[in-house]
DNA sequence: TGTACATCAGTGAACGCGCGTTCACTGATGTAC
DNA sequence: TGTACATCAGTGAACGCGCGTTCACTGATGTAC
């Protein structure tokens, strides 16, 4: 059954798309090549003639994955007034709608943990991702433009502290047990970095749901 | 080779301890009952003497695991004047040595994602521990009893804010591969917590390494 | 206090099972003439 | 444009291997008399 050179990629990217759908609700380690080959509709035994390992595609599913998140959120507020897009994106990202589909969300919270213990492959991949990332997230600080002095490192750093912020909630919203302590972690967080970061002076108002 | 009741408790913790510093070294899924076992001095047959399944030590080994991290980091700082030690603590948990060692660290950053995909048990006494880690946290905070109006929440809500924040630092610097961008996220969001929460008015002095 | 027997913590071999990977095979497509 | 052959994406069975768990066995300790 060979197909088409177009064809092949086509497939190579359906199976790199179904990975990180997977990963990310089951992890690396709980989600095996049948698994993802399954997802994409194909046996397992034509994996190989795509990638050399499970850990060459843990690295292009980790790095285009974590592409894809911010590609997707940043075209979401897109429609919003420039000086709203950063509230619309905390209120995205720590959404119930985001804690509750770990498989449709950001990379950061489900996958960094066992990057870390990966190869350097998919750390890298992971490393070039989180910049680019991070680099997107500072454009729409408020301060992106305020470099001046030898400052110029200021958005970039504010966009890291943010970042790691609302990961680590993510993270920690989606381990606990307990309902209302989830919703409680998000809301404080939410307020938190609004008030903070996207020059929100305070949380008069309720977020849906 | 029966043992007395008292070397039993003893055999007990000591697979709890091995259990939670290889679990924090290596992931959840990619540590094995062997493993532990193998740290704690046994072999792997004798393990459910002492638990019902792999999935019943993995729930004591993050309740108590998480209550020793908060345990050592909360003693660590007692030298310090009361004044000085939410700093001397954001300090000690976004520090290089944190970052190098999550065998013996917290287990926030490590576990965290495992515990999301994992059983009610063990969510169930990770959620206890997170609560106690939480409130401790709080207690080290400026306005820990500036609750008045109806804001007795401050405190809890800041720790909330602060946790999610380090934790999520310590997950991205550990998983990406560049030194400088590792040592850079330390300091910036060292810099930051201790500012926002430590009432420090500016980062005038570079930690040492 | 001594003796006889029951208990059970720990050992090491064995069990199914699912994993990542390999391989012989297939048939549709690319290439040479 | 047609034909003949080489290529190779995808299939499905099979491979070692390590996993969680079970089990017959051991010998030191607890208990009954």
């Amino acid at each position: 059954m060979r197909r088409t050179k177009q064809a092949k990629q086509q497939t190579h990217d359906r199976i790199v798309a179904a990975a990180t759908r997977r990963f990310r609700a089951g992890g690396i380690a709980g989600v095996g090549v049948a698994d993802v080959m399954g997802e994409a509709g194909l046996t397992h035994g034509g994996f190989y003639a795509h990638f050399a390992s499970k850990d060459a595609l843990v690295a292009e599913a980790c790095g285009t994955g974590l592409a894809q998140s911010r590609e997707r959120i940043i075209r979401k507020i897109q429609r919003e007034p420039a000086e709203r897009r950063l509230a619309a994106y905390i209120d995205l990202y720590l959404s119930a709608e985001h804690r509750d589909h770990p498989e449709a969300g950001c990379v950061m919270p489900t996958l960094s943990g066992e990057v870390a213990r990966s190869s350097s492959e998919v750390r890298a991949a992971f490393t070039q991702a989180y910049n680019d990332y991070r680099d997107a997230l500072a454009s729409l600080l408020p301060d992106a433009d305020a470099g001046e002095g030898g400052e110029t490192f200021e958005a970039s750093d504010e966009a890291m502290v943010l970042l790691a912020g609302l990961a680590g909630t993510m993270l920690l919203a989606r381990a606990v047990d307990d309902p209302a302590l989830s919703e409680r972690m998000l809301r404080v967080n939410r307020d938190y970095y609004k008030r903070a970061f996207a020059g929100q002076p305070t949380s008069d108002v309720q977020p849906q749901q």
